[in-house]
Parts: structure tokens; C-alpha cells; sequence
DNA sequence: GGTTATTATAGTACAAGTCCTATATAATAT
DNA sequence: ATATTATATAGGACTTGTACTATAATAACC
């Protein structure tokens, strides 16, 4: 249900058509949401249906002709009210901590090397998100009043802590794991 | 299909029915994986017709009959295999963040209002991973070995390095909000 | 005595998300 | 000359995840 206001708030910052939406998608949420570009068109078509948002068609004649949707008061009305209710915490899903919850069926040699796969991982993810905001992308984008482009840090720098935090953890799992501080049995 | 090997993970303890295998996420794995009671039948009936899990019939006569699962030879292997492989790093989710992306349509008041119902959150949140250890969980449970345990406790401090993480962020943004650091336009 | 909780399994229906393919044109790169 | 990328939309098949319901016996509670 998330996407559905996702693409409502893009939509109240201006029209886009489907293809539009995946860029945006892809350059500015995607380190906490992703969509699939059928998804996105399928929640574009209950968009209408449901009359939050409205379609005009811009003929072109290079290319196929662009469907622009745009949203309506009563889309701009349903993305306040979500935008003002409780945040929706359903929980959250971790594979690499599944991983580590049955990691007690591996060496300690194989344990090491998965941790420290986790670390490079992580300290590459780091180093780019450390890096976007000075990157074009933030610029290029359409995001462009000081306010929308402050929220945007502010959702970067939660990536940035929880990346950190994460590195942490691996490390100090290293630590252990060199130190022999891991239970054998 | 993380599901999947976290069910084998579990059976690879012991045998375990569907019934006995919901419990376990609920009382071990729930902060990073949750799993529907049907969702887990369905599954179960999968790795059956896979060959990595057998059944076995208990006979009560007091209770309905019990259908144990068991994990077999190819189903360790294919546990052994994926638990060395990568970390399946699929992208995160987070509907609060998106809520916070597009947060630049609330006034500073609803803003603050949001943000300490996050760190609210939280904070019950942290104290409650705090107490885990503490609890009655980790003795009743079926994981044993201190080894397993051990596994055991590094998603939990996972866990709470990232809600530490995410609260000192959230009060960050509390005191920019209270300090009039945001931008108006 | 009646209600609710516990143990135990399983199905249906639906929503959400992923993957792949199809259609079309134009520009650009190799 | 051929392949890829960009623009633009959309459908099909499938997997995951969620919600709800059905069945059936016992035990505990009030």
C-alpha cells in the first residue's frame, strides 16, 4: 500500500507518466523502496479507478505518446492523511540475518569469511551513500524546493547510521571470531 | 525463499511440526523474520515434494495426530550450501521512511508530532530487545547449544544497534525541528 | 454448564511483489 | 551493419505474504 502513496507523492510534486516514476523510484527512494515498473503501471490504473488521480494524454509524434498522470484534490487529500497517521511498522525482514541466525553450522573459518563479506559490502554502501549528495543526482532531479530536498538527507542519513551501525556489528563479530571468544559446541 | 532454509535451519535442530515451527519464529526470529502459520503449511508441503523434509506420522488419541517433519540428507546440504552462500541483500523497505520523503507537505508541528512517535517507538522497542537475554525465551526455547545461542544473540544485538541507530536519528531530527534548522519553502 | 484457550492441521481468497515478455521508434555505440 | 540504449506502455505467470475460516479434541476458567 506504500507504493500507492509513494507514487501520490511524486504525483503532488508534479506530473509523470509510469516511465517517469521508475526514475524517480530509482534515483531518490530507492535505498528504502523499490517498485517494479509493471507494478507501478498496474498502481497507476488503480489510481484512476479510485479517482486519486487523472490521466492526460500528450500526443507525440517521435515517440509513443505519453500518458501523464496527475494527481487529484481527492489524491492530494488521501497522501496528507497517510502522510499524518502513525507510521506503518510492519516488521522488518532480514535473509543476511537469517543467515546468521543458523550460521552455528559453519566453521569458524567460513564464519569469518561471511563477516568480512558483510563488512566490504557494507563499507561499499557506505562510501555511496556518503557520496550521493554530492552527486548529480540530486541536482538533475525534479526534487528541487530546499524543504523536499531537506527530507530527502534526512531519509539519506538514516540509511547512513543504520549502514554504520551494521558495520559495527559485523566488526565486532570479527573481533570475536578472531579472538576465539565463539562458543566450539 | 528465505523461508524456506529457515525452516530447514529450524528442522535441523529437531523435527518439528508446522504448528511447533510457527512458535519458534514467534519466540526467536521474530525481529527480523516473520512467517505466517499458512505460509509455513505451504512451505512444508514444498520442501516434502523437493525431498528435503520427510514426514512422520504420530499417532494421539487425546490431540489431533502430529505430522513431524524431518530434515534429510539433501535438505542439510541444501541448508549447508545456502547458509555459505552471499548474503541474499535485497533491498530494504521502509514505509516510515517514505512517509518521512515525502514529509516536506506537514507543517513543523505534525512533524514533530511524527518524530517523537517514532523515537517513542523505539525507545519501547530497544527496551525490549534490552530484556530479551533476560527473559524466559532463550531457556524455554529448543536452541541448546551454547553455540546456537550465540547466533542467537548477534541478530538480537544486530537488532539493537540498528533501533539505537534509527532513535539517535530520529532525536537529531527533533532537535533540527525544535531549533528552526528546517527549511520553510 | 458454558465459554474460552490450547494443541494441531489445512484450505481459500486476495494483495503485493518479481520476472519475463511483447510492442514500437529513434538515437547512439561498436 | 548490428547491437544496445532510451523512450513509452502493458500483459502473463508466478511467488510471497496476509487474512480469514474450518475442523476437532481437551483442558482450564468462571
Amino acid at each position: 500500500m506504500s507504493l500507492d502513496y509513494a507514487i501520490l507523492g511524486f504525483l503532488n510534486y508534479q506530473p509523470c507518466t509510469g516511465y517517469d516514476l521508475k526514475k524517480l523510484f530509482d534515483t531518490s527512494v530507492r535505498h528504502f523502496w523499490q517498485a517494479d515498473q509493471s507494478q507501478i503501471y498496474r498502481t497507476l490504473a488503480r489510481l484512476l479507478q479510485q479517482g486519486l488521480a487523472e490521466q492526460e494524454l500528450v500526443e507525440q509524434h517521435d515517440r509513443p505518446d505519453r500518458k501523464l498522470y496527475h494527481i487529484t484534490t481527492a489524491g492530494r487529500q488521501a497522501l496528507r492523511e497517510w502522510l499524518a497517521s502513525p507510521p506503518p511498522m510492519e516488521g522488518a525482514r532480514s535473509a543476511p540475518l537469517v543467515q546468521v541466525f543458523f550460521a552455528g553450522q559453519m566453521s569458524d573459518q567460513e564464519l569469518l569469511t561471511k563477516f568480512e563479506g558483510f563488512a566490504a559490502i557494507m563499507r561499499t554502501l557506505l562510501a555511496q551513500y556518503e557520496q550521493v549528495p554530492q552527486t548529480a543526482d540530486l541536482l538533475k532531479s525534479d526534487i528541487t524546493s530546499p524543504r523536499e530536498r531537506y527530507f530527502w538527507m534526512v531519509t539519506l542519513d538514516n540509511g547512513i547510521r543504520n549502514m554504520r551501525a551494521n558495520l559495527e556489528w559485523a566488526e565486532s563479530v570479527i573481533q570475536q571470531l578472531k579472538s576465539g571468544q565463539i562458543p566450539t559446541q
